[in-house]
Formats: structure tokens, C-alpha cells, sequence
DNA sequence: TAAATAACCTAGAGGTATTAGGCAAACGTA
DNA sequence: TACGTTTGCCTAATACCTCTAGGTTATTTA
């Protein structure tokens, strides 16, 4: 029988684009079998289970949104290094919404501290850097950059910004001004 | 045969417990006909399908949530309402997991216009009445609210902020703060 | 080129979603 | 109270999806 030639990597791309198409939660080994023309129990040679792969696409999103954000902070400080940053997160969450939500997927935590989760939480803080925060303000700030950012992303996928005529474009770049703002006068406790 | 006393509200009440204890994404027709002793087929009388019953669980949270706010938002004005509307969301999605889950479920154009989604932004833009705004700056402060609280509260439960000493309360609290100081200073556009 | 390894397959068990059709309990009514 | 209707729950059956066990064959390597 011909040999498609699978392997983990290939079947974590394909199970991304499969995400992207159709959404994280209908990524099934079933599915990306038949993509690939093959049975379902050839996947298991090469992925331990479902979960295994569907944590396989999160590290993989992880990854790409890693380096997206480290290519558009290169280089930038202050409010150009925080719109970036922020636009680069938006940016990858509606170019591929399927990997965006498998990025949050709940990781254990020996996974996440091996992901490029680590690495998203320092280039936060390397965006505060222009600020001049203390620490705990610090953690505090990059918590609130975090949940915002996030936050935006998946009330505005979600659809809930369609209601008003403001555009979440407008609302968006408002945003990071008041952001901005409220990070040169950080309130002391 | 003994009848059990099915319908959709009570399927709806047992599936909103049954996702606190197990997950949202874990509530199962078979899950509950199990939980009532009775065949899963028997469930098709009272709902539609699967689907249907998600929302029904994601429209009993959304209405569970919108009463806690009003409570908590009764005869509060300024900071006060602010950390009184946060707090409310923030505790329910503690101690609801499964049906805070489940209120961000996305629901279509009309099951979310019928919602108790429209009693949350109308309560989220009485906070922003003691700040003085005027449109389009009430929106994106609307917007920036929910965002931020919904944010914080997903990646909180996702155990996103477990990794430094720093409490999750303690930057809660502070990012309160800021938010009030944020919102009294509007930066104009 | 023979042995070892790896890639894919068949078979099958078990779980979930859903439809169709049946029987019996509960209810309304004469 | 008996009778018909409604409706709550059941059985049966189809269709996916997950996953394991064990086999066959293509490819690699000694």
C-alpha cells in the first residue's frame, strides 16, 4: 500500500489548517485521517490520542504567534512597541481563529513551561520596559495587558461588537491609546 | 414505567450543575439521561439536540449572571459600581465555572438580541454614567470593560497567572484601580 | 540481501448523537 | 369510571468518533 508518509509534524500543520477551516473543537483524528486518505488507527502510530494532537496544534500556535509578535516588536518602544505587539496578537488571532483558540487550550503545567508561553510572557514584559513600572506594578501591568488583549480578541470573534455602529477597528486603536495612557501614569497603590 | 418529570428546565438546571462539576465541553446527552436514570433518547422529548441544550444552559448562566450584577450594582455609583460589577462577574465565574463557560458560548444574531446579554452591556454602560463619556468614547469604554474583566477572569481560571508570587486578587484589585483612574481621565482622541 | 523497523491496515469494542416507532402512564372528558 | 388522547420514556438502529490489538508490507540498515 502506498505510504502517505505521515508523521507528527505533518499531521499537527494539517490539524491547524483543519482548525482554521473549521474550527478547533471539530478537529478529530477522524477528520485529519481522511484528509490525509488514510484510516483512523494509522494516526495513533504517530500521535498518542486526540488530546495529545489537539495540545501538539496548541504548542504549534503558541510557536507562530511567538515568533509574529517578536518580528513586530523588533526594533520598537514605547506606545509603537504596545500597538505592535498588539496588533500582531489581534492580527494572528483573525487570520487563523482556529489556532488562536487552540493557544488556549489548558496546558499542564510542565507543557506550558516548555511552550512559547514563556516567551509571550517576557515579551510582555519587555513592552513595559518603555514604561518605567516597579514590580508588583510590573506583573500587575502585564496581567492587564494580557486579559485586555485577549479579552478583545475573543468578545470580537465572538461577534459582540456587531451590534453598535462602532467599528471594533476604531474601538481597537482607542484602546491602546487609553492603554497607553494609563501605563505613563500608572496609578501608585 | 416510572416517569422521571423531564423537561427542558429541568434537563437545562441539571446540565448547568453538571457542567460546574465536570466542564462545559463535558456535558453530554448521555451524561445527563445517565444523571436522571433514564435512556438518552428520552432526552429528544424536551430538547432539540445537543446543541439546544448548550444554549439553554449558556442563556440560564447569562441570566443567573445579569441578576448577580443588578444585585451587586444596586445603589452603587463611580468606583463603587465599578468594583461592585467586576467583583460579581469575576466571583460567579469562580464559583460557576461550568456556566461561565457556557455563557460565552456564541450564540446566533437572534438568541443573543432575546438574551440577558443586552441586560450586560445596558448595566456596563450605567457604571460608565459616573464617568461622564460621551459616545463613541462610552462604547469603546464598554468595550474595553468587558473585554478586560472577561479576559482576566478566563485567564485567571486557565491558571495563566500562577507562575509569579504575585496573587491573582492583588493584581485584581490594582487593575480596579486603574481602570477607575482610567476611565475618570479619558484621554481625548 | 536478510533482518529490523516503521507505516499503514483490518477488526472490534465502546462512547455519543439522533431518528423512528412503540407502549404505557397520566390526563381530560363524557 | 371508562375511554380516548397526549405524552413521557423505551427499544432498536444508524452513524460518527476514539482507541487498542494484532497483522502485513514497504523501507531502511547492517
Amino acid at each position: 500500500m502506498a505510504r502517505v508518509g505521515l508523521n507528527a509534524e505533518r499531521l499537527t500543520r494539517a490539524g491547524a489548517e483543519l482548525a482554521d477551516e473549521v474550527g478547533f473543537d471539530k478537529v478529530t483524528v477522524s477528520a485529519l485521517a481522511r484528509r490525509f486518505g488514510v484510516k483512523d488507527a494509522s494516526l495513533y502510530s504517530h500521535v498518542r490520542n486526540s488530546q495529545d494532537l489537539k495540545t501538539r496544534i496548541a504548542l504549534l500556535a503558541l510557536e507562530e504567534l511567538a515568533d509574529r509578535v517578536a518580528a513586530a516588536l523588533a526594533g520598537r518602544a514605547g506606545k509603537d512597541a504596545l500597538a505592535a505587539f498588539a496588533n500582531a496578537y489581534r492580527d494572528y488571532a483573525r487570520e487563523h481563529p482556529g489556532r488562536y483558540a487552540a493557544a488556549q487550550l489548558e496546558l499542564d503545567y510542565e507543557a506550558a513551561r516548555n511552550s512559547a508561553a514563556v516567551r509571550h510572557s517576557r515579551m510582555t514584559r519587555a513592552i513595559l520596559r518603555g514604561y518605567d513600572l516597579a514590580e508588583p506594578d510590573e506583573t500587575d501591568a502585564v496581567r492587564l495587558l494580557g486579559s485586555t488583549f485577549h479579552g478583545y480578541v475573543t468578545l470580537e470573534r465572538a461577534g459582540s461588537f456587531q451590534h453598535t455602529p462602532r467599528t471594533a477597528e476604531d474601538t481597537w486603536s482607542r484602546i491602546l491609546d487609553a492603554l497607553d495612557a494609563l501605563l505613563r501614569t500608572w496609578p501608585t497603590a
